[in-house]
DNA sequence: CGAATCATTGATTAGACTCAACTGAGGTGG
DNA sequence: CCACCTCAGTTGAGTCTAATCAATGATTCG
């Protein structure tokens, strides 16, 4: 993976999945062998600034199911890229309530919420086997004022996470339990077809318990959701299998209502592998 | 206020809302003769770099009563700071359902949600009359590459917003009705208490609706709750004036669950005007 | 001053929660 | 390899919170 030939400097990687350059034309950058790259933090540079930037994107870790990649109050030092597998991010009351906040998968970027205040304000826990990207934070911020393009990045994703939130606000402020159920299930169906998976067959990596507590149900309410969602010929389940075999209905009964997905230059475009 | 002394350049103002320098060192900057300005994007920045960024924190606009300072789906060119006054800003379901995801008062900031997109995500309006600071988006960026302090201010204040969202998803998501309001009341009297204003009487901006709409619940039920805390003597409520008569059992109500503030450097210290 | 909007309060209902019992899958160790 | 245990999931019965529907009162504003 090391013996590639450099490609000239004005070559780009594009969001739409795309590149300038030949396929055969790859840095020795962990970004150009990460097959998340076009959803991640360095879509858009160039190859040189890929290279500088190669530092910064150069450490990985793994995570075991259910190991925490960091815990609310402990100290923020970077943020994370999930390389591959999948995590939760949990919000905790201080009564030790604890909820849901997102499920993030391939290319998704957290730990955002720990700039403010240095100090992490959430749960990160892996929902399976799960490889992520560390990206030191004021290295990141350091890399942003030479590269705009990084910089407009990273403005982007932490915009996206703005509107995802707005988009579960909305869905917990006004929307039915079926509604809920199906959105979620609509929105995981999405993602899973941008990354290149079968948007219609899928495992779900979380608990009846876990899905509750995202859409503010609680897991026997989920339970009887899937079981109803199946009489009524939208799903079948298996469990965690799902398999969806109605998914007009579930965007019907979602009122459309898109779950705002992990990136936002992708969402209402018609971007995925499978084009 | 345009012929006071230029200060000497290491003066510093920072978020404590103390000064290094003398009341009287104030440049002919706005952001200096800005009550906020401890609040807001320029915190920790020198004299000078404020004078650099001049340009940028330059332009005001006024907005009657009611009307829209941006709709969502219209090009996002600007970030806004609220001088004086008070906004909402709502998100929109496909289906025409409208939540409020926000309501935002003096120092804060409004319109990150646009970034991702260039578009905006959400309404913004006024609640009342109201003064707005106007921020160029890229001139924002290009400044930002310039002067880090800047940059991270922009970045503590995205990831506040975020931390903002996830703890509005944990209200929606785990309280009772009336936890929400309480959360709600005690939420409003802190950040009124930050700008100086009392913490225990205070106007209320919004109708009912627009509180339940933001809090995920019907306008009856906000209503028959306000009736409840007053019989219970928490408050005393005479349609939108509110007297807090006592916030500790509102804050036990609330589960001592803090609606993360709008700003995070402040949120855990005893910083306020009134010290 | 009158119209429109906002707010309060009551009666009833529906949807989700709670409590409880039972089934099934997966992992462990004898 | 099977028995056992635990955890996850399903399903049912009853309850309760907040929504809905409806009528009336209070403010605000042109």
């Amino acid at each position: 993976m090391s013996h590639l030939n450099a490609s000239n400097d004005t070559t780009t990687c594009y969001g739409d999945g795309t590149c300038a350059d030949s396929p055969f034309l790859q840095r020795d950058v962990q970004c150009n062998i990460c097959g998340m790259r076009r959803l991640c933090l360095p879509v858009g540079l160039t190859n040189s600034e890929l290279v500088r930037a190669g530092t910064l994107l150069d450490t990985h870790a793994k995570l075991r199911k259910g190991e925490m990649l960091y815990r609310a109050g402990t100290p923020f030092t970077a943020l994370y890229a999930v390389r591959f597998g999948s995590l939760k991010t949990t919000v905790l009351a201080e009564d030790g309530r604890e909820q849901v906040a997102g499920y993030h998968m391939l290319g998704e970027l957290i730990g955002l919420d720990g700039i403010c205040t240095k100090t992490h304000g959430c749960n990160a826990v892996a929902l399976e086997d799960t490889e992520i990207c560390v990206m030191p934070f004021d290295m990141l911020e350091r890399l942003a004022r030479e590269l705009p393009t990084l910089q407009h990045n990273l403005h982007q994703i932490m915009s996206n996470e703005i509107m995802r939130d707005h988009s579960v606000m909305l869905l917990l402020g006004s929307m039915r339990a079926e509604e809920r159920l199906a959105t979620f299930l609509v929105n995981l169906s999405d993602r899973y077809w941008q990354r290149g998976y079968s948007s219609t067959e899928f495992v779900l990596r979380m608990t009846r318990e876990e899905i509750g507590s995202y859409l503010g149900l609680k897991l026997e309410t989920v339970s009887r959701l899937f079981s109803r969602f199946q009489e009524d010929q939208l799903i079948h389940v298996q469990g965690r299998a799902i398999k969806i075999t109605n998914i007009d209905a579930l965007r019907t009964l979602s009122g459309h209502q898109q779950l705002t997905a992990s990136r936002g230059k992708y969402n209402n475009s018609h971007f995925s592998p499978h084009e």
